[in-house]
DNA sequence: CGAGGACTACCCACAAGTGGGTAGACGGGC
DNA sequence: GCCCGTCTACCCACTTGTGGGTAGTCCTCG
């Protein structure tokens, strides 16, 4: 190692997690804990005077979100090197995150080995993402030509994208509402999109759907 | 009138609506009904054989849509005129049946009296459309310009996109659940979209959000 | 003929959105 | 000084979606 501890932020607006992570993460010799704040804009303020190696951020933060906040370390702190720490598992925030220019992504149930390794890791130049993402990012590349939607997929995530409701695309199939939901809860899982409005986006990208009313 | 007796054709999946509209409307002797169906395509044959100088059509059917069923009519039977018969009111549906080519559209809420003008008025080349639904058409040119999104308006719009729930919005910004939800249905209502999914689609289409994750 | 995918349908408990409202605080403009 | 728009917040009853499942029927492909 360049230097003999890692220098860490910590940016979450969770008293609990940041409190228990700086108290657990403290416990290393090879760690320090440069600082800790609850708000995006407050944590880039502090690394700013403290330049850490390695800043462990919140992807769900009130007045700036973790994500837009990756962009704005990454134009002033260029060598910092950011890890996502998030309660959800999607598809979306997981690659929005590494669009973005984050390095590590880790979920908030792991141990906490696991974000020490994420640490060290990413600190000497790697990426880290934990077993949970990494079988999500494997899946989203993989999953598309192995699981191609159905054509009647496709037809009700049309459907979706124009605002009907399972019931009133059950009518409209003449099917029952479950199994419009269930067409709904396969479409999610397959393309690894938790919300409706995921996956309106992501028909309307890919020409599955239109705008045209 | 060129014909003694206007022909119509009555279009509706539920049946109590198609055999009292049937029942009322053959009370006038100025009006015939050439033929009724439950499904927009069995309407369509009908039509092909009775050529009837109106169609009155519910928008929402199982398998082909009202929408979808108007380019249908327009292209294999461009005299016939479309009244569209919906329970709906939102902005959407009326102003996709107008750009489909519909001609009319009432409201199933409205007295049989106005049913027969509306048939009158668009057999003889008007159009019609049933009060409620005037005045959707008229805020909707106006609004726009008398009642432009505010931005915080825009902004929570943008999170919505993104697929936030109003508990994610508020935490986002700070405030309550309550507030979020009281800005997604002034939304709702100033552009006169009914759904989650149209007000995603609406701000793609203005460039409010982006599809960029 | 057997496997697997597609489509269908249902179960549960819980979370969230809907669509009506009402209402207070603040600030700018007439 | 008052009006109006904005932003905030809450009420209710109701519907809908969520995220776990399981499971049956068809049809096709090897």
């Amino acid at each position: 190692m360049t230097r003999d501890r890692i220098s860490v932020l910590l940016i979450d607006n969770h008293p609990v997690v940041l409190d228990g992570l700086k108290a657990v993460l403290e416990t290393f010799d090879h760690i320090e804990v440069v600082g800790t704040a609850s708000l995006a804009q407050v944590g880039l303020e502090i690394a700013r005077q403290r330049r850490p190696q390695v800043a462990l951020m919140d992807i769900n933060m009130p007045k700036l979100s973790g994500i837009d906040a990756i962009e704005l370390f990454r134009r002033e702190l260029p060598d910092t090197r950011i890890v996502m720490l998030s309660m959800h598992d999607s598809r979306e925030y997981i690659s929005s995150s590494i669009m973005h220019g984050a390095v590590g992504y880790i979920l908030k149930d792991v141990s906490t080995d696991e974000v020490v390794c994420a640490i060290e890791t990413v600190a000497s130049g790697g990426t880290y993402f934990s077993s949970g993402v990494r079988d999500i990012l494997m899946a989203d590349e993989a999953r598309m030509e192995a699981n191609p939607l159905t054509p009647r997929e496709r037809h009700i995530l049309g459907l979706i994208v124009t605002g009907r409701s399972n019931r009133e695309i059950a009518e409209e199939l003449g099917i029952t509402p479950a199994t419009a939901e269930t067409h709904r809860k396969n479409l999610k899982r397959k393309l690894g999109i938790a919300t409706t409005a995921g996956l309106i986006r992501y028909a309307l990208d890919h020409g599955i759907a239109t705008r045209a009313v």
